[in-house]
DNA sequence: ATTTAACCGAGACGGTACGTCACGTCTTCTA
DNA sequence: TAGAAGACGTGACGTACCGTCTCGGTTAAAT
């Protein structure tokens, strides 16, 4: 084994105090106002110590919402799974809704989306590390409806969780309505009904 | 009579060359590189010319975006009723979809939706002009389908609306698969699968 | 007397009104934050109407210093003369002092004195119509002087006056010193005995 | 020994060039014409590097022609004392006339005296700097000549020097005359004459 | 136990863009 | 046609951050 010669030796502290500081500053200020210089100085740290180990205030961004809100910890949390799909589904769906609802979780989620947009490697880095291990424990819920005879075999199941989730994701973001667990239910028996009744051809 | 006081009247020219130059330039660099400075430069007008008259570079964007992509005239556009809602629907989903995937209306439409993000009064803007005489559009053709037996009378047209348009402009913003007329009619036959078997109460 | 058939008929209130705010205005930001368009706006008045008129803010002005300070009627004021030299130019140089001690004099001289270091038509237009008129006023005098037989006739009459006046004023200008009747007095006393003393060749 | 607190350290070839880039304007614009940007961009620097360092455009002006004209280094240059006081101001006075009608001295003198005539702060700052000790080392030769008994011991010195200096002075700022050798010998004459004669009261 | 090289805080640097201000010109409308 | 109003292209202002680059100082691994 290649021994290093003299080891990056990363200051755990400053990481920590840099992904505090940017959360609390984009919850303050928003993303667009965001600045590696504000960062910087509320961390108590050189604006170096930031530029060495992020290639942009995106991924500082993105890294202290991860460490934040999911736990930084990559186990990808399952679904439940009661035997009855439609309850496990509400509960999920009825979960989320109050999360997006509420200003903890939309102004960082929000200010991450924006990230997003504007920078196509940190979506496509949202993608892998939380978007698609999501949607894998999604897909497993809906594997165990198909088995349990709840669903058909034949149904595409991307475009299944689509049905379901997706709407929801769309009304927090265009904030084109309100998000309440009557919007969930609603949702819920629209998708579910389509997929019983989705024909195998 | 009430006469004006004589003002100096704004330039038809100058607004049109801003909204050109923007349009332009947000196809070239993206929003987050779009800068006043460059638009003025590029359009051959002041500076002060542009915040005269917009609040910030994201409504410039939006009444640029207004213009060349929608028309600018307020016509609601209504969606085709042949009779048949299923091929209606299909007729406009597929479209959406071509849409969505080419790069005149993806780069634009993507520059928008990072404005709005970011900026709520444009967000609101945005839904007044342009979200709601869509939807109420959308509403008008469903309810002609209730009309004519279709739909349920008892369903929420607006929940109704969100399960059918929304899954696939969530898989557009978040890039999470491709935009085919496939997908469009699978995600179709899903949602009104669904709508069609939804229950009065 | 031929009639013009469409004559330029400037407006007397405006351009009252111009040299008033301008006047107003020196006093209360200086000369170099005085702006065409706050004496426009404060005079009600056009921007047009005041280049149409004066080719510089530094013309302007000096019009308005003109206007209030020196009368705008162009009567040379000359020094007195009582037969007593001496105390002739002690009465003038002691006025002098207290005007140019007091804030009414100082601030808008001082203006004007900035518009002619960086304006030499202004300087050359300032010295045409108020210096030199001045100078002549003294040179009378001292002329009175040497028929009486108070100065040697040989005496070069614009180094008698500079050497008499030049040092207030240097003073005023550089702040080096207040500006007292003592010091007019000692100033006078010195030039008076050097000029009596002047030899003929 | 306390240590410093480990500061990022003031770049000398910038100040330099900044300095440089200031004199070499100033001569070809004018004091009313140089911008903080053309310094900036001539001296190769960014806007902010002057900014942190000067508080006006006068201050840069100041400094670079402190540098330039007079050394920097503050050694006060004391008048020349060969016992013959008339035959040493004569030199001075008939140096100081050549020095002010030559363009080199004279253009950026005059840019620093608009800039003082604007900014009492940098007026005060010019008299300790320069003023004051000019006027000492002037001082100091008028009272070596008190000592050999060619003035009065009664004298007042700075009206003694505002006597001899200050017409030249006045001219020059005012242009009202030719800055000739001739011109200085006579003014010389008439102050000594008149300061020989001065009487104890 | 000493060396030594990377990390660290700090912050100056050359730049770019910001949003504001005033310039001098122009166009429109009124008196 | 002079004048009030004010939009226009222009360009400098002074500020805020960018991302890079020294500076000492402080560690922790490799001598």
């Amino acid at each position: 084994m290649p021994k290093q010669p003299a080891a990056a030796r990363r200051s755990a502290a400053s990481r920590a105090a840099i992904l505090e500081a940017a959360f609390e500053l984009v919850g303050e200020v928003g993303y667009g106002r965001l600045g590696i210089e504000a960062i910087a100085s509320r961390a108590g740290v050189g604006k170096q110590t930031i530029y060495r180990w992020w290639p942009s205030k995106g991924a500082v961004l993105f890294e202290a919402i991860l460490v934040r809100g999911f736990g930084d910890g990559e186990e990808p949390v399952p679904l439940p799974d009661t035997g009855d799909l439609e309850a496990d589904l509400r509960t999920v769906l009825r979960a989320t809704a109050l999360e997006l609802a509420s200003p903890e979780v939309d102004r960082p989620l929000r200010a991450l989306t924006a990230a997003m947009v504007e920078d196509e490697a940190l979506a496509e880095e949202y993608r892998i590390r939380v978007e698609e291990p999501t949607r894998e424990a999604k897909r497993a819920r809906l594997r165990s409806a198909q088995r349990a005879g709840q669903l058909p075999a034949s149904l595409d199941l991307d475009i299944a969780i689509d049905a379901i989730f997706a709407p929801m994701a769309h009304r927090w973001l265009t904030r084109s309505g309100p998000l309440t667990e009557e919007y969930a239910d609603a949702l819920l028996e629209t998708a579910l009904n389509g997929l019983r009744h989705h024909g195998p051809n």
